[in-house]
DNA sequence: TTGTACGCGTTATCAC
DNA sequence: GTGATAACGCGTACAA
């Protein structure tokens, strides 16, 4: 593999002339650069990157770790991050975690040893550890889609409370009086703040039972599991709040699976929409984020830290977006009213 | 940022022992690892993998070219990716060509320059270009999801031919005398395997008219501007085939506007199954693709080609995975079947 | 078991 | 406008 020296060499020039030719860094005289620019495509020189960042300390490279790629709302998120990132010039490390801390430890652990110049985390659990590691090796980091408790990075988050708080709002509003929760696990403030949100919306209707909250994971068979469970409980709940679209998959398999027609004998409304490409026939009443404008917004703030525009003593900044209530079938008509003449 | 140096100095060693306290390799007392060891702890050493590949010719990184990232088979196909290189301790990059030619070309540089250890790339186009670069600096390539005319890299894709033709034989079987095929773009094998496998099985029946291929994009909006197109021709196709997944949904879209009926006016059948994930009610018939494993079986053969088992002089090799037919409701009963009675 | 010398490919600094 | 020198941080080859 042909070296900068070797190109230099043919061209009879010293290797930091040829630097500047291919950088476009400092003066060269046009016959000099045409002499280098020959000999770079007669021996087929391709300029070593590693070399580069070993002397210039940075990689162009950033890195987003989610927790699992195979949902939808994250490959939308790694969707508006690549875009954002190849604008600039970067390339884009992309890790899953399987929601396993352990594994967003390790990944976080290999990144910071390439040097990566920037990380947009999803944490697994409150990704203290991952936080710390990133700020003593002074290497910027971004948490997407979490709330942080302490201020210890940027964030970049869709606001769930008052998502969730409009959908609990609608269900009340359609008649509802028994309601259920299916979120996610205890202490990751995501599954906290959807939950707290929905029971804000029926705590402020008048003479309502709060929601009973059921805990589980932000997956289909938690969702299909939470379901079941809820369905069984005594009064019966008229509908039912997925907190993300997982769960609310999981809700939609569960009650098809015990003849539970939705929305005539229960009403599902969901955190996360499912993006359109994907979905022939959108039934789903949500929430909806904006993951593709989350991934760019991210991008923005990990860049504005890298131009030192913002240097790492600027404190930390908390982009909230709104969510989106998108009603579909799903939540059916109001209750009690007259059945539709046919 | 605290060097092998500091450490060495700090444990009163020297760089070289540190290293091999930090690789495990090559002996070293356990009283020295032991204030190695504390070392590293007290200044928070974290070694620079840029100088170390530098030095190896290694990255332990791989790169991911797909022409869609907002499509779910690209993902599925990203997600076995990331699984086989996470297991093997690599990492990856993920690259968005947006089917432009340019933009493979532009990304195979950097990735060329960055030293990655190998890449998958599904092509924008024949992928020629790409080809020639790497074969030039030895980084091994692994084509996915598209055949190849000459033998110039490995190959790891479906059976686009024999998952059509099944398609196409289950419309005949139903009875379908008049048909559609609704495909990407010409010069693109895949596409054309699909058009050319449906056409056969048509063929294969006695006196059966060949259907009427369009030809457009692997996109929403095109399947529904070539389902448009289609339902008017004369005469009027019974049932349209989907040369991928995108250009299903763009289908279903068009036909609802339409009020057309699947499958009671047109049986619809497509390539590429959606993620059950996805999916709250599965309706497409479909030729499915092993995506995850297309993914993972790639990684497999760019790390037999890195391990030198399989050395750059071995004969490239082409892994042809089968399609599964599923058969859903959007494909209809036999035409001219009696009504259900209700 | 431990250490010395050198090179990986590039670029910043300073000199001409 | 062009070049010599050194340094980035690490690991191989060899020596002790």
């Amino acid at each position: 593999m042909p070296t900068i020296v070797e190109v230099a060499n043919r061209a009879g020039v010293s290797a930091i002339t040829v630097s500047r030719v291919v950088n476009d860094s400092g003066p060269v005289s046009s016959q000099v650069r045409a002499r280098v620019e020959q000999a770079i495509a007669e021996i087929g020189y391709v300029p070593n990157a590693v070399a580069r960042s070993l002397r210039s300390k940075r990689t162009d490279t950033i890195a987003l770790v989610v927790t699992d790629m195979t949902n939808p709302f994250f490959t939308t998120i790694a969707h508006g991050v690549e875009a954002a990132v190849s604008d600039s010039g970067m390339m884009l490390i992309i890790c899953s975690t399987d929601e396993r801390d352990a594994e967003e430890e390790r990944y976080v652990r290999m990144l910071l040893q390439r040097r990566v110049d920037g990380i947009l985390l999803v944490p697994a659990g409150g990704g203290a550890a991952a936080i710390k590691r990133c700020r003593e090796q002074g290497t910027p980091l971004v948490v997407v889609d979490r709330r942080l408790r302490g201020r210890g990075a940027d964030v970049v988050r869709a606001d769930s409370k008052a998502g969730a708080f409009e959908l609990g709002r609608l269900l009340v509003s359609l008649g509802h009086r028994t309601m259920a929760v299916l979120t996610g696990p205890i202490a990751v403030p995501t599954a906290d703040d959807r939950a707290a949100g929905f029971r804000q919306a029926v705590a402020a209707a008048a003479r309502l039972r709060p929601p009973r909250v059921y805990r589980g994971a932000f997956t289909i068979e938690s969702g299909r599991d939470m379901a079941k469970r809820a369905l069984s409980a005594t009064p019966r709940p008229t509908a039912l709040f997925a907190a993300n679209n997982f769960i609310a998959i999981g809700v939609l398999h569960a009650l098809d699976e015990m003849k539970v027609r939705v929305p005539e004998d229960v009403a599902v409304v969901g955190f996360d929409d499912l993006p359109p490409a994907m979905v022939t026939f959108p039934f789903l009443t949500v929430a909806a984020q904006p993951a593709y404008e989350m991934g760019q917004r991210s991008v923005a703030l990990l860049l504005a830290r890298l131009s030192g525009g913002r240097g790492p003593g600027q404190p930390y900044q908390e982009v909230v977006l709104p969510t989106q209530l998108v009603v579909r079938r799903s939540s059916g008509d109001p209750l009690g009213a007259p059945e539709p003449s046919i």
